[in-house]
DNA sequence: TTGGATATACGAATATTTTCGTAGTACATT
DNA sequence: AATGTACTACGAAAATATTCGTATATCCAA
């Protein structure tokens, strides 16, 4: 019933379009090249094309083709997706628990203030809802 | 500076070797093969010694091969394994947000009111740590 | 109406990961 | 000593993922 997770180009391409779609493959491919480092080669437009293309046909991914330029998005939500990719994870690497994964997650710094607060709070209205059941 | 994380095969031999280590290429292509679906079709002996004998090759795995039945174990902290695979995570899916994807882990079940306690014990003194600085 | 810029489609090269077959060696048992 | 069993080494096939070249169509401006 899982399917596999997208694969890194893949997700690459999925976050230009969670952040803003639907887009053009000129306007991925331009944004994945902003992301690079100067150092790395740049990504062919007709690479960017092909596996956008791929990504249709797999359903990851939808199109508006009325216009010459077809526009893309995703086809799937994000939240979906996030939640494929963290199973894989926690199976691939942590045994499959996921509280030692947010425990290494958290630990490893990086955290901020505010965003520890903003987990509280999330904890805190897991275990009221946990109460009602 | 930061080498590539592990690949998925790679990653389930150390998990076997994290649990248990030193061990064989025979027990730990057996571990590999209990926890497969029985649909799934059995991964070779050869192919597990392969892969651990790359695995050697690139610096994952360490051997004491004095005895005729190899026997290896893991050549990095599993803790310094799991942050490269997270990292990699946060980056390709999560925006580089480390918050983001411990609410999306936290969000989709999966943890107990243990699990949550132990959690928020973590917070609280990362914010101790934090008050320090 | 011609040429340049930009688009899609798609076969195929390349790179990477995973798998296995085969050869050779060591050891125990008969 | 001959044979069966279990081991390592390693080339190479098979499976996947990524990249690009080239053909072809469309549009617009000179």
């Amino acid at each position: 019933m899982n399917a596999k997770p997208p694969t890194d180009a893949e997700l690459e391409i999925l976050q230009v379009l969670w952040e803003n779609s639907p887009q053009s493959v000129r306007y991925v491919n331009e944004k994945l090249n902003d992301k690079r480092e100067p150092i790395q080669k740049e990504i062919g437009y007709t690479t960017t094309l092909k596996t956008m293309q791929l990504m249709l046909d797999k359903g990851l991914l939808q199109r508006n083709a009325t216009e010459r330029s077809h526009l893309y998005s995703p086809a799937i939500a994000q939240e979906i997706t996030q939640n494929q990719v963290l199973t894989g994870v926690m199976n691939m690497a942590f045994g499959g628990s996921a509280s030692s994964l947010v425990m290494r997650a958290l630990g490893s710094g990086e955290t901020s203030i505010e965003e520890l607060a903003q987990i509280k709070n999330l904890i805190a209205s897991m275990e009221q809802q946990q109460q009602k059941c």
